[in-house]
Parts: structure tokens; sequence; C-alpha cells
DNA sequence: AATACGGTTCTATTGCGTGGAAGCTGAGTC
DNA sequence: GACTCAGCTTCCACGCAATAGAACCGTATT
């Protein structure tokens, strides 16, 4: 029976599964030639070329002249609708923003992905010369990082979790969850060199990562409605 | 013959096409139904509700417990990698700020789309309780808009366009070019109730917009490189 | 010149996408 | 409760179209 379901479970087509691999490998890695997208998604190339042909004609990916494929407009657009429709955007701005302002280190907006990821949704860009780089649209596994503790709605009594040279070596990271109707709607997340952080300004950040987070937080409780992205919860 | 060239003319997987129809659909009108996907492309509902599992199981679409779709976190983090590599999108922000602060309207940055389209990939909100709703993700027919014109470099001396009530009744909207390397690329765009709106205010905020689009234009000629949706112009 | 590699076109094979039929559920109506 | 209707789902036989390999071309690389 094991095998029947797993056949079974499929209900999927693999055209379109092996198209939307296509998608999503060509939006990960810029200006991705043929042959690359073929190789990282095991397809030959002449359905590589087709398929992508396909994303091509319907606006999804674009060709530019030397040939490489990168993210087509259609794509931005819906991915404008889809983030316009993530409230949490919206309100973590200013926050973001505030943060910043007083650390000058790179803030993040984080929500949850799929079971065990987490997707960074949403950057300001810290100011100092050295400084964490976008990583707006990555996905990571959640582990044991701070801000999987965060997204899982951990607190320390400071308010914040903090780590240090764990997703990478040199960087720190502080992250606090934004709460929202008893459950988690996200977390903001601060990360930058441990080099310029020492404890006492790591306390200092985390207080104002904790604070800003609970200020969206109130924001939520405020406002009717849920969280578009947390819906299947109710 | 004809329907021969016609057959072979695609160049296109028909399934595929279908699918990203579906999840564009999904993504333009939040929590579909199967049935108002299925009409408004014109599947079988049977055919729809497959395409749209393949979807959800490769997390481009989510199903809420009620049984409607809506974008999916996958979706969600591409968007978010695609808008991230829009270099505008950084660059504009604190100008789109700027023209809130300065008219309390909603302020715009637009790109082009396909041939005759623009998109709204960006949107900081007005401060009047009247305001202009946000359009992020929408697409529109060029035609003969005062974004149009700003999209294909036209200017009046006074550095900006400007027209009242084309694209909907009451609302007034004053574009201005960002320029880059000869081309155009994109415009900031504001949006405002006509009623608030009069000559004098009018060409007030025209130089506002024109001169943030001067702003960004000046910083983008000082860079290297090129705006990534730009790149098929060289 | 020789080689290798990426891109493209073409085509026979058959895998699989398709849509109609038929159950199933739940909501609305009398 | 009985009836109806609409939306959702499953199932399956049919036949279209997706597939992958072979062959060809243009372009770097040595």
């Amino acid at each position: 029976m094991s095998e029947l379901t797993s056949a079974r479970v499929s209900a999927s087509t693999r055209t379109v599964e092996r198209a939307l691999g296509l998608l999503a490998d060509v939006a990960e890695h810029d200006a991705r030639t043929l042959s690359a997208c073929a190789r990282s998604t095991g397809l030959a190339p002449s359905t590589a070329l087709r398929l992508l042909r396909t994303l091509e004609t319907s606006g999804f990916v674009t060709r530019s002249a030397a040939g490489t494929y990168r993210p087509g407009n259609r794509l931005v657009r819906l991915g404008a609708l889809a983030l316009g429709r993530q409230p949490l955007v919206d309100r973590a701005r200013p926050s973001l923003q505030r943060i910043v302002d007083h650390t000058g280190e790179s803030a993040y907006l984080v929500i949850r992905g799929g079971l065990d990821t987490a997707i960074y949704l949403d950057m300001v860009e810290g100011t100092h010369s050295i400084r964490h780089t976008s990583w707006v649209g990555r996905a990571i596994e959640l582990e044991d990082l701070a801000v999987a503790g965060a997204l899982r709605g951990e607190r320390t009594e400071a308010g914040y979790l903090a780590q240090r040279d764990r997703l990478e070596p040199d960087v720190t990271a502080i992250a606090a969850p934004i709460r929202w109707a008893g459950g988690v709607a996200g977390a903001l997340n601060l990360l930058g060199p441990t080099y310029r952080i020492d404890d006492a300004t790591m306390h200092d950040y985390g207080r104002v990562v904790a604070r800003e987070a609970g200020v969206i937080s109130s924001h939520l409780a405020a406002e009717a409605g849920a969280p578009a992205h947390l819906e299947e919860v109710r």
C-alpha cells in the first residue's frame, strides 16, 4: 500500500512542477544560463528550453540578449501583489527603520515559510559601510537559530534572543517575536558583524528590537482581521 | 496548413501556461475559490483542481481551511527575491517618502511592464484619511495616461506630466520620468483626489515629483551597472 | 585546426494530462 | 424532512502532447 499511496499522493502534474522548479531556479540565481538551469533541475536541455520558453512567453522570465534568464515582469508583478497582501510588511517598515536609526545595523522582517523554514521578507539596510548585505527573499532552515526561537514565540525575560556566529561566522543575530492573537506573526531580526557588537551593545540593541516587535504586536492586536498568512490557524 | 502552423507556433506547453494562468488568477484575487478559478481561466473544474493542487504542493499557493486559495509562501519568497533584484525599489523609497511628507498623497514607483503596460511596483501610502488605496502589483494599460508619457520620457518644461480624472474619475495623477543612460528606468507617480488638488497645488506637487525623479536619476547615473529590468536595452 | 561546450531544432515514442461522468457534501428553500 | 442546487472531488479511458535523444550549428578555447 505504501507505494500505492506514494504513487497516488503525487496528484500533481510533472510538467508544471518542473516549470515551477525552473522558475524558482531563475529567481534564485540571477542571470541564469540554460545549461545551468537544466543541470540544477536535472532536466534534459531540450526540455528545459521548452519550459523556459513557456515561462518566457508568459512573462514570468525574461531572456536577455546574452541568452541568460532572469525574473520577468509578470513575476515581479505577482510578487509585488503577494507582498502587498502581507500586512506585516507595511506595519513593520517604520520599526525596521527605527532599529536601523538606532543601531546602524541591517534589520529584517522574517516570517515562517514552510514547516521548518523562515523567509526574509523585507529589510532596511544598515548604515555602516560594513554591514549585512541583503537577504531579502532568502529562505533558511530554522534549526536552532535565534530567529527560529523567535518564530516559535520564545523570549528571554529581556524580550529578545541573541546568538553569535551561528548561521555564519562573525555574524551576530538578535531576534524578537511579533505576536498576534496568541500566535506568532513573524519576527524582527537584526544582523551585524560580531566584532562591533559586544555584550553591552547587544543588550542595548536587543531591547530596541524587542520594543519594536512589541510595538508591531500591539498594532496588530488593535486591528480587526488576521494577517493573511496566519489565516489557516483559525 | 493553417492549423498545422498554429499548432506549431505554440512552442509552449499548454499545461504550464494554464498553471501559470491559475497562479496569476489566485495572486490577483485574494481568497479565490476553485470554481471561480476554473471559470475565469476557462478550465474544467477537475483540471483546475489538479493544477491548483500541483501549485499547492509546490508551495506557490496555499489553501485555507475554508477551501479558498491564496498566494503561497513560495510565491511570496520569489516575489521578495525578484523585487530585491529591482534596484529601483531601494533607490526610490526615500523619494516616495519625501513626496508623501510634502503632499500627504500616495506616491508610487512605476516601471514598464510588457509592451503597453505599466506596473505599480511600490508605494508609500498617503497620510490623508481620504487617499488613494494601494495599487501595488497592479498592471495598467498605458494608453494616454500621464504615467505613460512619463515612461516614454516625455516631460513638459516644468518637468512633470499631470492629468485629471483620466484613469479614474476624481483622481488626479502627476508623473515624472526617472531617467537612466538616455533611457527611462521608471516613473514616479502621485495619485490623489481631484477635489484636493487645484491648479496651484498641482504645480507645487508636480515640482516635488519632478525633483525627486531627478534625484533618483542622478543617483542612477552616479552608479555603475544597469537596472536589471533595463538590461535588455544594451 | 581541433576540440568542447552551449544552444537549438526535429521527431518517434508513450507517458500522462485531459475532461466528462458520477459520487459526495453542505447550504439553501419549500 | 425532502428536495434542489452548487461546489468539490474522484475516477478513468482516450488521445494529445510532453519527453529525451540525436543531429546540427555557432562560438569559445587550446
